[in-house]
DNA sequence: CCGTATTTGTTCGTATGTATT
DNA sequence: CAATACATACGAACAAATACG
């Protein structure tokens, strides 16, 4: 209201204040170090211990130090070092997701054990929705956070906002994928692709000789479930053909994996198996190809991935790789706990890869 | 360190300080209010001028009052709503539940446009883990809260705690359910009762006689459902028979639905139709029915509750009460957002009550 | 508009208590 | 035990902003 941001130097206890503070920031006086008692400074700025004292209040209220009865005044450790707010941000890419409720209950139940609650954000898989959270986050007073990148496969714009949760030390931990930029950062992931590798192994191995893939184009889970896939084509000395496999987007209207399936019956394409970028891919393509009059898994095997409860119905059973929801949200929950703990270089296993299992259900069937 | 947390009363500036934060918290000092100046506090406690702006330095810095040079020290606005957090809790029974996912997507939905965050505690359906849940949040910075109750049934031993959110100022939104003592605070719901009887009276209508009702004893959706049950039948001028009641526990390995089934199947009991508290339940039903050798619905018609992905298969389609997940929780966080922004007295429907719809599926048929 | 009383803001001095070294 | 350093408390004075007759 008045003006009494100006000139406030004028003050005594501004004046000091402002000194130290600036003796902290440029790093004179560093995390740690012992400030003058406040005898010395009253001396020394020729004022009174009061003054001193409102000068010191100021800075402790702001963080900047700590006073110990009978020792004397500390610079805090770090000017950011959030305060004991007990908080957890778990970014994903949606909410109701089929697979995402049970990840954020494994991170719950982590973190609950510890009195940790969780902040929920979701991006909806959008690059600037993601930015906007995170912004939003750095606002509020956060320990740590857990994060599905979205579309990880996609090069980060906007690594800054990374950058600044390491400068405001609030920790991180990547779930289900990770910008290729960032393997080095904490992470939990599955081994998507010897998981692809897996399931495409499994139906070279009943016999099948043209397998279609159907893949998720923005994330690194569809990347690296395509590798796998790609793996076990040339390990048994096949082909890779392109045109075979369906990329995909999440919001795309345009590359719809039914439409997609429809068209290469059209085509008349060789198919014998499909192998999906997930449960929910999987039973679109089913529907395509029993509207086109194919039988599964009679005519056509298909296979899932993530094992969710789409994958059994009472008498249909998807061959699925099995994904451990609860247990991958409580292990990325005890990394980020260990990091607050003991500090990021301090843990050796930094990244943690779940090993994938194969499901065998009776979506497949034997060739020959 | 040193046991300077207990009896801090002592000191008078201590005192000072937590009777006028109580005195503000209680609304004895409203909003806007101008506390006594300096001077008259001085006189009132009996302690020095500097003692007062002790007290009152702590109270400013932490947010419940203001100083105008000149004019006097002023309560906060922002104390009853709580700073700028943009933080609201989210308290539910389960996480992973089948329903839950959709109800917290839909309040981040809503909660998003205004940029909200949301802080999520559960409770696992346990009274003692809901008021751990409550107590945590009461330290935390939100604004409001939107909650299920746990086993709200039974009645609630830690009305205290929400006292203490009405102390605080802290709004909240009951979903799902509501203790019985708290029926006028806002909350949205589903219309159990009317859903229990509309389901029930389709049953009736289509011919049955014998219906069996299997209920949740600790949720009031259990008993309202359970009371629309007993309705639709009375409705009719048919009997109510206790014994054709199943009541069961979420935690009770005693009365499990599965097991009372097969007892009732044993004793020969009449049966020609199951209303079930929901689909889940519906489904274990159904099992125990067809482990029986009896067929749905050839032989005995069986109907669930919410429509969820469990009531929809390949072929076999649950008639069922839609359960309109998203839009409960959106009309949940909207009407919490609209009490932040009006207050809950200026609020006139404070009470919203979803009119439940049938679905009709397969599981159930004509019956002569 | 002036003057006075009120109220908060700043500063100094002093004394006593309590924790640490 | 003594010295040091922070914590609490009181008293006093003056400055600056505001309210009010």
């Amino acid at each position: 209201m008045s003006g009494h941001n100006i000139e406030q130097k004028q003050l005594k206890y501004f004046k000091l204040m402002d000194d130290l503070k600036e003796q902290i920031l440029k790093g004179d006086i560093k995390a740690g170090d012992k400030l003058p008692s406040e005898n010395e400074l009253s001396v020394a700025y020729q004022v009174s211990r009061q003054t001193v004292r409102k000068a010191l209040s100021i800075l402790e209220n702001a963080g900047y130090i700590f006073a110990q009865h009978g020792r004397g005044t500390f610079c805090s450790e770090m000017v950011h070092r959030s305060r004991n707010s007990r908080n957890i941000a778990v970014v994903t890419t949606y909410l109701s997701d089929y697979i995402f409720p049970r990840v954020i209950d494994g991170i719950d139940t982590a973190l609950a054990r510890d009195g940790y609650s969780i902040i929920l954000k979701n991006t909806h898989n959008s690059r600037s929705r993601e930015a906007k959270c995170l912004e939003e986050l750095l606002q509020k007073d956060i320990e740590g956070i857990i994060i599905e990148p979205s579309k990880s496969q996609i090069y980060c714009k906007h690594m800054n906002l990374y950058q600044k949760l390491e400068d405001y030390n609030i920790p991180y931990v990547f779930i289900q994928g990770c910008f290729s930029k960032m393997s080095h950062k904490p992470q939990v992931l599955m081994d998507d692709e010897k998981g692809g590798y897996t399931i495409t192994r499994y139906l070279l191995d009943i016999g099948h000789k043209n397998i279609v893939g159907v893949f998720k184009a923005d994330d690194m889970q569809g990347q690296n479930r395509h590798k796998g896939y790609v793996m076990a084509l040339q390990e048994v000395g096949m082909m890779y053909d392109p045109d075979s496999v369906i990329w995909f987007h999440t919001e795309d209207r345009k590359v719809h994996p039914y439409d997609a399936i429809m068209q290469m019956m059209n085509e008349h394409k060789k198919m014998d198996a499909v192998v999906c970028y997930n449960d929910e891919i999987a039973l679109q393509v089913i529907r395509a190809l029993r509207d086109a009059g194919r039988k599964v898994p009679e005519d056509i095997s298909v296979t899932g991935y993530d094992n969710s409860y789409m994958a059994v119905s009472d008498d249909f059973r998807l061959t699925t790789i099995v994904h451990p929801q609860e247990k991958l949200g409580e292990m990325a929950a005890e990394l980020l706990l260990k990091i607050l703990q003991e500090g990021e270089d301090a843990v050796a296993e930094k990244r943690i890869m779940i090993e994938p299992k194969l499901v065998i259900g009776n979506s497949c069937k034997e060739r020959r």
